[in-house]
RNA sequence: AAAGCGAAUCAGAUGAUCGCGCAUGCUUUUUAGCAUGGGAGGAAAGUCCGAGCUCCACAGGGCAGAGCGCUGGGUAACGCCCAGUGGGGGUGACCCUAAGGAAAGUGCCACAGAAAACAUACCGCCUAAGCAGUCUGAUUCAGGUUGCCGGUAAGGGUGAAAAGGUGCGGUAAGAGCGCACCAGCAGGGGAGGUGACUCGCCUGGCUUGGUAAACCCCGCUCGGAGCAAGACCAAAUAGAGGGGCGUUUGCAGGACUGCCCGUUCGAGGCCCCUGGGUAGGUCGCAUGAGGUGUCGGGUAACCGGCAUCCCAGAUAAAUGAUCAUCGCCCGGACAGUAAAUGUCUGGGAACAGAACUCGGCUUAUGAUUCGCUUUAGCU
RNA sequence: UGGGGCGUCGACAAAUGGCAAGUCACGGGUUUUUGGAGCCCGCAUUUGGAGGUUCGAGUCCUCCCGCCCCAG
């Protein structure tokens, strides 16, 4: 069975680590989403999730995030230890479903390297 | 049936799998794991008002400033709500209403118009005493007519608004000049109502433009800031205070040199303690002007008694994803004369996310139910 | 959370409560062999929206919508 779940100690929660993610990490940009990521000290891939308010009012943004975190919890056991991820979305990220949706972030994810065989 | 008016209710339900945050219990060095419980709204929204709570300020009073403004009631309070009064809109159900004062003062009222506020006189109407012109008759005079002077504001025209309206009398023409009715004002007293006010009576002078969401006057209310309030714990670094080491036995560091020794300048150094305080954390923080039921008071808003319940608490910020079944709405096909209904199938399900907590207001929005109005048709 | 400002033609921008200026752009004409420049003419009907006050509202009042800025 692999960890499907998404306790707190694998998410990026300081408003220093986003900076320092931001500033100092690589990012690979798609139409509906910019992936941050960023070696980390720990043997954990850790997430976090930043909406904007272009995207639209405080439901939409608690929706987009919501299926992020669905997207990542469930593919989780595949990606590579040791790495903090930002996932910053973009505004045609509203038009996808979350099939379309994992797919893009697994498009992402392969072209960071950051995905297990 | 169509169009409309008012009020109320709900905000799909159940189950499965995988997750999230909180509380309690157990395991546990923390992390973490397991079990149980409960986990968004009618607007949680906008942040437009009012309060609680916290801190700061504070003898008392005034000015300034801001807000409010028909009456009575409700409330912790309100700019909110309820019940009424006056005014306005609609055929109507019903809706709207910042609704004190213009006779305390100031300002403004474009264009048009004679005149826009101590009234005035453009076109007019009237008059013929006086002055001037002119016509007819004529002897110096008489009569007519025009202008000035004088009287007047009926009619016309302008404007959003023109100094009460209509009628009769009156007059040279007219005019509240007089009278009647109506409207409005001032004063008096009567009936009803807690009151705003309503109804009707008498007397008076005949009459007073609009605008205060222009300045203003009158009456009432208001100390300021906000949970990032405020309280507590408190690392690293720098600095502050105190003590110790040390100045004769010379610490850190520097100079003489490429380096060591040595010489020399040197308390600016090291260690410990204290309090302030930053990052960070804990509390504030979920028992409340609380919910539900019932009984009583009140037209109602609301209030009181009794019983019962504990019902979100995050902080890069939980309340989700997938699937199934049922229910709702819309469309299509088939069965059915049609309607009702049944079967199959496709689609849809709004506005919107707690962030210290309440009471309102405003705005957004999907359905359903009930009552009522107008119009048309049938009985 | 508290405070402040703005919204007028496609762009910029003015307007004491009394006919919504002006510049650029755009369209048409004129001039020129053609183009440019110049000259002439045209171009706001919802002054962000909805109500109200007033005879009359871009302006005054109330409530919304959108954008921007400041403090912590």
């Amino acid at each position: 069975m692999p960890n499907r779940g998404f306790p707190k100690s694998s998410r990026v929660t300081a408003k220093k680590e986003y900076q320092s993610i931001y500033q100092t990490g690589n990012k690979v940009v798609y139409r509906c989403v910019v992936l941050y990521f960023k070696p980390n000290q720990s043997d954990r891939v850790r997430l976090g999730i930043s909406v904007s308010k272009k995207i639209g009012n405080a439901v939409v943004r608690n929706q987009q995030k919501r299926l992020l975190r669905e997207v990542f919890r469930l593919n989780r056991h595949r990606y590579r230890p040791g790495y903090d991820l930002v996932c910053v979305a973009r505004k045609p990220i509203l038009k996808l479903n979350f099939e379309q949706l994992t797919e893009q972030l697994e498009k992402a994810l392969t072209r960071a390297g950051l995905i297990n065989l």
